[in-house]
DNA sequence: TTCAAACATGAACCGGTGTTCATGTAACCC
DNA sequence: GGGTTACATGAACACCGGTTCATGTTTGAA
């Protein structure tokens, strides 16, 4: 297993991105066991041969892809949430985005989920930066009284699991997914949750 | 592809019997692209080509792994909930006895996630079939005036994904997992939302 | 006991793919 | 413009695993 350089020309940092694009593509459509190195390198217009020089192993890109996906996620989500008033529309606005970007990027997901089997440490990285992130949130809003007391953790946790469940069903299954209305009533689950008012 | 016929035979049954749970076995642990035919005829204690008399192919038995654990599940969590008295009371009841399955056999729950990679048809009858089953019980539960009304199918798709994702956190990562806690923590979630009490 | 059908065996077949390497070409610096 | 490093190429290598098949053994009904 040869060591891969960090390309040193513009020529090199070109192909590197071509391959890396390229690899989302197809590693996206056909699932990591599927995806051949050959694919990948017609797909980006080299020689198979290139493909190592920029990287050492299959593995090795994926991982890339994994750990690229989870920064352009998070900061989707940190940007979409940013000038929401308070905790509740902060949930709201983050699992519009999230449900967006699914069905935006189905590809890119889709790599997120398989990683859960090809490298389990990156997919167990990802979604630990990003429950810590989230519970954090949940943290700062319980003590401005935004939200009720409770295990941030477990909280954040259970929000990622019914959005991705939400983003399955409703955006990658779906022919024509109504967003709007899906985050509506999740987000009436969210705040008030399955008991009945004290009015009805 | 050769045409796989059921056994005729006592000895028949128990072969096909005998390889399915070392698929189950070997295919738990390792994966399905890891898992080689001849891994689980090694488990089982038979020739390969054995294999070939009981399963067309390699993802035939993967299916019929999944259909299985499908009717597992279903029937698990029903039992769990049988003598609920109320829907809130039969959320709990079935989350925790999910993450007690999870707990005692990860090998199945890994195969249903990665049947969405294998089999997604599958993968997807598996839980279309849960999801729908879920709804009815919140239809009902919300005609009884047991929880607040709501789209139950957007609902049942939220509540199976919060399940999921405390059953990857907690108990699939998780040393020592403390279930209780969880589904504690999580059912508060579930009732009441993240809206700060009225008194508060 | 007999015999046809069912089942068991594992070596061989076959296609595929991750990785390497010897040979060549382009980029950049002095 | 010469030379060193970086990069490009694709045929060849090495290995692997799903599937088949010719040959044998067991079963169970008559």
């Amino acid at each position: 297993m040869a060591k891969a350089t960090a390309p040193k020309t513009r020529r090199g940092i070109e192909r590197r991105a071509k391959i890396l694009a390229a690899a989302e593509t197809v590693m996206g459509e056909q699932g990591f066991p599927a995806a051949s190195i050959a694919d990948i390198t017609r797909e980006a217009g080299t020689a198979l041969g290139t493909f190592y020089i920029y990287f050492s192993n299959k593995e090795e890109i994926f991982r890339e892809l994994v750990l690229e996906m989870g920064k352009v996620t998070r900061k989707m989500v940190a940007e979409a949430i940013a000038d929401a008033p308070d905790r509740l529309a902060a949930e709201r606005a983050g699992l519009a985005a999230f449900l967006n970007f699914v069905a935006k990027r189905p590809a890119l997901y889709r790599i997120v989920e398989e990683a859960r089997f090809v490298d389990p440490e990156a997919y167990q990285r990802y979604f630990t930066s990003f429950g810590d992130a989230y519970a954090a949130q949940l943290r700062a809003a319980e003590a401005k009284g935004e939200i009720s007391p409770g295990d941030a953790d477990i909280r954040a946790w259970a929000l990622m699991g019914m959005a991705k469940a939400l983003g399955d069903r409703y955006v990658i299954w779906d022919d024509v997914p109504d967003i709007d209305r899906v985050v509506n009533e999740a987000h009436r689950l969210i705040c008030r949750g399955l008991v009945p008012d004290a009015a009805g």
